[in-house]
DNA sequence: TTTTTATATTAGGCATACCTATTTTAACGA
DNA sequence: TCGTTAAAATAGGTATGCCTAATATAAAAA
């Protein structure tokens, strides 16, 4: 059985690209906030019980095995995240810390009658797909807001849904999934946009519009 | 912060009648499934922060704030099970594992929202009073069924929660909370007694029966 | 090619929460 | 009162998952 622990380093390699190419050790610490060392060590132990394959000074990537591993969780934490927010009326700012716990204890029995109960949802609240009971998940072709050219509009299929605060300030902006936006300017030297969302226009700074995801219209 | 072990350990005792008396380790040790000198670790981990009061030789007994970080967890862990059976249609005896590990995860604000969504129940599914969020909890007036006379009428108040089998037989029998059970004979020695639930009539072990806990109608 | 620098590994420790084996304590019966 | 016995404590050890400090490697710059 998995520790709590192990789910957690599986999940982080996942996010970040771990399941297609060798993930550098700094960077899972850095996102895990825990030292190179312990890195090291787990990615030892992951490949030892056959989740990850492990290279000294190459990095660690996910086997089948740690990819299906991770999805689990992921899907149990999107489900969570659905269930705070849609049914305890929770807001999506709040909802991330609170599934990163509940993720960890919750049984495939549970995670199929919640799975149920949500009506299953295909995506968090966040709009992160939603990998299925089997273990697969479909990624919608994406791109930043940050790429599209003024004039062009997306449709937001994505934000990130660790940073409270980023999260908070979208709401204000009404930057959510599904909703449409216009980029009207773009200053140089990856300068802020000018985006209309709505009828209405906000400035956004380059980096918060190069983590929000959407769909070219 | 409390770990989860710990708060295992205060519900345990809790549940052992360790908030009014001193609770032997090896009692404590049969419940937990672990050997007593963890026990006694414990226990001295327990009173230095505060959670217990431990004598060498003399057993363990929860402080107010003991008390308080127990009730806590069983209130959580009383929610859950509700939400399990009520929300998700879990049968009463599949919920009891699930809840002792969600228990451990629940925030303040979960649990508060939980409540809410679940409209304040009185008690767990298998009849327990459900701790109040201050920390207070009414145990009505209750005598094991195996103590009815014959020709006593009682009303059934609470059962075991966690013994899986017993809960799946007493389902067959339909003795659940509000169930009223009268008793038409006892077999001396602590034998087996003779209820009727409904129209029905039962066998029903001694050791059984002493675990049901009824009013007296 | 050699040196520098960033990254990763190894070495050695710590806290938690367990364990078994051994010793101590307390309580009870002779 | 003394010896026996059951319970609980201490002693010493393990696995997990962290840490810091020191060393090794690999890649980039000189």
């Amino acid at each position: 059985m998995a520790t709590q622990s192990t789910e957690e380093y599986l999940e982080a390699i996942y996010k970040l690209g771990g399941e297609r190419e060798p993930l550098a050790i700094s960077v899972l610490a850095e996102r895990l906030s825990v030292s190179s060392p312990s890195v090291s060590e787990m990615a030892r132990k992951l490949a030892e019980q056959g989740l990850a394959s492990y290279e000294p000074y190459k990095g660690v990537t996910l086997t089948a095995e740690g990819q299906a591993r991770a999805l689990a969780v992921i899907r149990r934490h999107r489900l969570w995240e659905r269930f705070l927010t849609d049914t305890l009326g929770f807001s999506w700012d709040q909802v991330h810390d609170e599934a990163c716990r509940l993720e960890h204890v919750t049984s495939p029995l549970v995670e199929e009658r919640l799975a149920e109960f949500l009506e299953t949802p295909q995506t968090c609240p966040h709009g992160h797909p939603m990998p299925t009971a089997q273990g697969k998940v479909t990624v919608e072709a994406a791109r930043p807001l940050s790429a599209l050219e003024p004039g062009q509009r997306g449709v937001v299929l994505w934000v990130p849904e660790e940073k409270v605060e980023m999260l908070q300030y979208l709401t204000a902006l009404g930057l959510k999934p599904q909703a449409t936006v216009q980029v009207e300017a773009v200053a140089p030297f990856q300068g802020p946009l000018t985006v209309r969302i709505g009828e209405a226009w906000h400035p956004l700074g380059w980096e918060v519009a190069s983590q929000i995801m959407v769909r070219l219209l």
